[in-house]
DNA sequence: GCAGACTTGGAAACCGCTTTCCTGGGAGGT
DNA sequence: ACCTCCCAGGAAAGCGGTTTCCAAGTCTGC
């Protein structure tokens, strides 16, 4: 491996200058040492090692970024937000995948501290276990004594910068707007109960219904992924309307339906949460609630970035979007 | 930050001691001072400082992973795969985005190289420019040269161990299938030219075709993504089958036609290729042929961290998997 | 033409950890 | 008891850079 002192030789000059000419420096360099090294970095092909730049500079040009699901559409489109965000900044991007276990959660934010990454994300729904919780607040906090900066996409639940979508507001909203449309006989999909943005989704939605005077809704709960949607669509009772805590979920009850044979809208209508992007695709159109996904990404990572000292916490409203997966009861 | 001189201090040994007690060593260390550090690096939350050990042990625990859009459901299988075989390997996973440009890919193989990472995985179709492909093996050879490791899902291009699927026989094995089912007039969306992925599966279709004595198909050439096979779809002819050269592609083609109220597979059978786990949720399901994503990717990941003196190439077969897009002409 | 302010190049300390090499002491053999 | 061998522990030399601190020029202004 070609090192720095091979080419401050090669040159015939001293490691300090070669060091000031390939690697950003605010020192000059005159042009003939400069063409030099220039020279002689390119014709041994030279690449500096990161670990000593990081090692020297005590500071990396890395960012960390833990996700739940990398494949679940939700989450590669808050993780590509960020990692756009992230190379305009001129970061390289480590991405772990925690596959719901808070453990592993942890895990990675004690392995990115000790790569000293710039900045941590973590993008996902909270879980409402306080001691899982506490946990990762003392790694958080560990690694931020250290120097380290984090965020989340979530809730506010770890003191940290936060890009908090407004779950209740957003299924409230949509309850409202299932309600003007006639609907009175809901079913919630709600996801596992210790999921906060399940819960609070869920929750929203139940008290709106509350609010409006409307009947409880029936609450099943399950996996928070397609086929938690799948399953705990095919335990609906008699409803007209059922709404699944996200996206992808309402995706699986659609296909739950449609192999049942129960039509959507007409037998039954059926909203979602998120408006993924793939939802364009899928038949009938999905009524959801809207979130910017790759701006929160990008956001949670300026947050991330920026300054910060009085911790930030943003909340990104929802928007009702109402499609053909919903029809008027007359 | 806590060093590891402050632990050793701590404890009253060593920083040869703190170390071999802290990262594992093949050194024994006696149980009383074994014990001591261990209290004291938990006492002042001691974290190894990564880039300090990757610079002394002079390699890393760090693979890059180098794909073309995270957000497209192939590369997330892809990816997920390699990443879950990452993490057994106690691995962690620097992911890079290219967004389907060669210098992106130049940069960030050159960038994972200076970051001394374990192994790269280039995930995704070559291109047919052999300028492009000459650049990346040349960053490649000089990256391996210091000792490191690659492997690449696509095509035997870069002198690397390379899992490949086999996209012309993949493509034929389909043609004929189709053919079987009594079609003859064909259109190929055929995403870029340069691509070779899209390039060869286009061949191979084509190529059957002709064997079969049937007519040449329409080729429609465009973006090898979503948006390009709804583009493509909608300048397809008078033809009885299509032919997307991806799922994303015909999950696109298929909402074209949705829209113009052309019926699938009524009045046009349509096929992807790749069988992307999100297929199971669209309507009508559609006709691929499948490969093995995810294990594709871990694969690779095997082939990449193994011994590998001989270079590897693996193909990977493709299974046709007829489903209700397409239907069977009378 | 010369003092003083700038600039440019180099020597060397340092970043935090690993690992080699050395030392002292205890175990085992006779 | 004495000698050798083995082993736990520590000192110190790197790993490959960055950056501080000096020294030696180079300009500038009078």
């Amino acid at each position: 491996m070609v090192t720095l002192e091979d080419v401050a030789k090669q040159a015939g000059v001293s490691l300090a200058t070669a060091s000031r000419v390939l690697n950003g420096s605010t020192r000059q360099v005159g042009a003939a040492l400069r063409a030099r090294v220039e020279q002689a970095a390119d014709e041994l092909g030279y690449r500096a090692n990161i670990a000593a730049q990081t090692l020297a500079r005590g500071a990396s040009n890395v960012i960390g970024i833990v996700v739940h699901d990398l494949t679940d559409p939700y989450f590669a489109a808050l993780a590509d937000g960020a990692m756009r965000a992230a190379a305009t900044e001129g970061l390289l991007v480590m991405v772990g995948t925690t596959h719901r276990d808070p453990e592993q959660e942890l895990a990675y934010v004690a392995t990115l501290n000790a790569q000293r990454v710039r900045a941590v994300l973590l993008v996902g729904s909270r879980v409402a276990d306080p001691a899982v919780t506490g946990l990762l607040r003392d790694e958080l906090a560990r690694y931020q004594a250290g120097g380290g900066r984090a965020a989340c996409v979530g809730q506010d639940l770890l003191g940290v910068d936060t890009v908090a979508p407004a779950n209740r507001q957003g299924a409230a909203e949509l309850a409202r707007a299932l309600a003007d449309l006639g609907h009175t006989r809901f079913a919630v999909l709600a996801g596992p109960p210790h999921l906060v943005t399940a819960a609070d989704r869920c929750a929203g939605f139940v008290e709106a219904l509350e609010e409006l005077g409307l009947p409880a809704p029936q609450v099943i709960h399950g996996p928070f992924d397609r086929d938690g949607g799948y399953a705990a669509a095919s335990q609906a009772g008699d409803v007209t309307c059922v709404f699944a805590v996200n996206d992808v979920m309402a995706v699986g009850a659609l296909a739950a339906y449609r192999e049942r044979g129960v039509r959507v809208p007409d037998d039954v209508s059926v909203a979602g949460f998120d408006d993924i992007v793939t939802l364009r695709d899928h038949v009938p159109a999905l009524t959801t609630v809207r979130l910017p996904l790759k701006d929160m990404g990008a956001r949670a990572l300026e947050l991330a970035l920026g300054e910060g000292d009085p911790v930030v916490v943003e909340q990104v409203a929802g928007e009702v979007v109402l499609r053909e997966s919903v029809r008027r009861m007359t």
